[in-house]
DNA sequence: CTGAAAGCGCTTACAG
DNA sequence: CTGAAAGCGCTTACAG
């Protein structure tokens, strides 16, 4: 009984109760160097497997894991990307774009993917957004989020382009702007679902959402909406277009706004769902019945889509593989690669709400 | 203009090019110590002012940061905290509840405020989520957030404590929990928003959502529920009940499952407005009007529940303060000091899905 | 009020 | 295959 195992037994029991285990007091345990520990706990080739497995089995027992400081600032590197998400005007608490949420998602998991950890700020534009995470090392790169104002990022990303901060944005993917965007194809997918609705029989197409260089991506998609009524012969009229920010309050106002108006229409095009949803709403309570007197399309395909009365046709984003490229990319500026911006396909979902199901 | 301020304006100019600027290269050009430009940083008391101007200026024109790891090795403690959301069964990547969005929200912010970080985790129950986080010195203590199944959680909780980790978790507040919860009356909210929809002259209740201890936020809501149907003279019947986890398609099929008993129902409590949403949605596609035929309440208070049709009347969690405390829980926790299990009040929140507007 | 010294726990050349 | 040495960039006693 008295032996190497009950000696090990001993140690297993006392050494984690003088704190946190380092490398050195494994080191000790297996007769080894601190080094040798290092190489071996990394999975270094030039370490005897033998050796390896008494490390292992003592880090194991002594719950040791490396510190993430030590080895970050000894490396000079984080494994880390922070994720800037910025929303503007600012939503209540509350109000995050459902639609961001499922970029979270899947950005979380690319990120888990390649090995490294996010970390998440949720920024007001008008703040100091370009936030020092990578000056400070405590992040490798920059994933920007986020509706707003796009002029008034602008600037920033110029900022953040001449200090040489890795980062990437999703967006619209216009030329001339600042780093490395990746967005969807905003306008074929405008293009796309104004289309349907002219095929349905609809020709009064309202937009609902702004559309100026202010939020690019809406911009693009009234610009596919409009170009799709121009090859259908009838040219979008201004009366039709309502600004909206991407909120289902902001489309039930802007719902109201049309009514205001006095306009005739008898389809709606909403630049996100969450507008849609709100202008349904809107519609509702003026007796107005969808799809029948109306047909309403959004854009994003937030998982709510499907569950709203009547399910909702809109224009799908793919998020998934948008926040894989949206990390490999980031990754490979981060390693000095060449990256070009990109712009992802989209897809047509329809359902009730125009009239398709 | 040959003289001091001509010679700074060189040195601004060519020492970011030589890589990042440390507390060293300030030293130098201040002509101070580096223990000095550390202290004048960090606002220390015992620093000239005139000294820590200059320190700040010069700092301000290298564009210099602190090192978060070096700092944070230094100093043994990470400036981070961990949040750990975790959900189960597996969701679709697009799913996420919006419910935990907001709380996502106000936890960020009242990290923010207290300068924490915020590292952001997804995990599956069935993986490893105690995580090492703060095993690894990534952060100070983790929150744990999500709905999943308590009973195989629990044991994971117990690890936890048994480390000696700091963590609070959001959740059903129960005697004899391993660990730190915090979370909203669950009871009183079942409680009161069955007691409102017996107010509007509903008798015959159905319950969507698990009741059992695995899920005991769900339980705990299904007890209110029970009580109050109790206190009212027609106790709860087991028919009337259908499980369900917190999504629409799970509410869809919930109705579904009702309908197949061919049990008679005029009004639904939900666990949870995802559940309700898709709820109502079958209840639109078999032709049973909301409220006339069936009155439908939920629980969370999510966005959306304000724009679906009609209205959802729901019980809603304050998640603000629910964020604030969770933080300030922990940081309690990681300080040392004594922290307790609390219980949040709920109120109800009255739409046009019970008749109630 | 300031500086010289030590050290946080790793990783990485450099020898052997 | 392994070890001795150096050093990542800070912060914190300890002197003065």
């Amino acid at each position: 009984m008295i032996g190497p195992s009950f000696f090990h037994a001993t140690v297993a029991v006392t050494a984690p109760i003088k704190g946190k285990a380092t490398s050195l007091d494994i080191a000790h345990l297996a007769g080894v160097s601190q080094p040798t520990v290092s190489r071996a706990l990394r999975g270094s080739p030039m370490v005897n497997e033998e050796t390896r497995r008494r490390i292992q089995a003592i880090a194991a027992q002594l719950n040791y894991k490396v510190d993430k400081n030590a080895s970050n600032l000894r490396r000079q590197h984080s494994g880390t990307i922070a994720l800037l998400f910025f929303e503007d005007p600012t939503p209540d608490d509350s109000q995050i774009n459902p639609f961001f949420l499922s970029m979270l998602g899947s950005i979380t998991r690319a990120c888990a993917m390649q090995s490294y950890d996010l970390l998440i700020s949720f920024q007001q534009l008008s703040t100091n957004w370009q936030a020092d995470y990578e000056d400070s090392n405590k992040a490798d790169g920059l994933i920007l989020l986020g509706y707003g104002d796009y002029l008034e990022a602008q600037s920033r990303l110029e900022q953040l382009v001449q200090q040489g901060t890795h980062f990437v944005r999703w967006g619209a993917v216009l030329p001339g702007q600042p780093g490395i965007s990746i967005g969807c194809d905003n306008f074929q997918g405008g293009h796309d679902i104004t289309t349907h609705l002219i095929g349905q029989g609809r020709c009064d197409i309202a937009f609902l959402g702004h559309a100026s260089n202010h939020y690019p991506e809406f911009f693009e998609r009234y610009r596919g909406y409009a170009q799709a009524l121009q090859q259908a012969g009838s040219p979008a009229q201004p009366s039709l277009q309502v600004d909206a920010v991407t909120s289902e309050q902001s489309g039930y106002e802007a719902v109201q706004e049309l009514l205001r108006r006095k306009v005739r229409f008898n389809a709606i095009f909403a630049a996100s769902d969450l507008i849609a949803i709100g202008a349904m709403k809107a519609l509702h309570e003026q007796g107005r019945r969808v799809p029948e007197d109306v047909a309403v399309a959004g854009f994003d395909d937030i998982p709510l889509a499907a569950f709203v009365n009547p399910g909702l046709s809109t224009v799908q984003q793919d998020t998934k593989l948008a926040g894989q490229i949206l990390v490999q990319s980031l990754l490979q500026l981060i390693d000095g690669e060449p990256v070009e911006s990109r712009t992802i396909p989209v897809k047509l979902t329809l359902r009730g709400s125009t009239g398709a199901s």
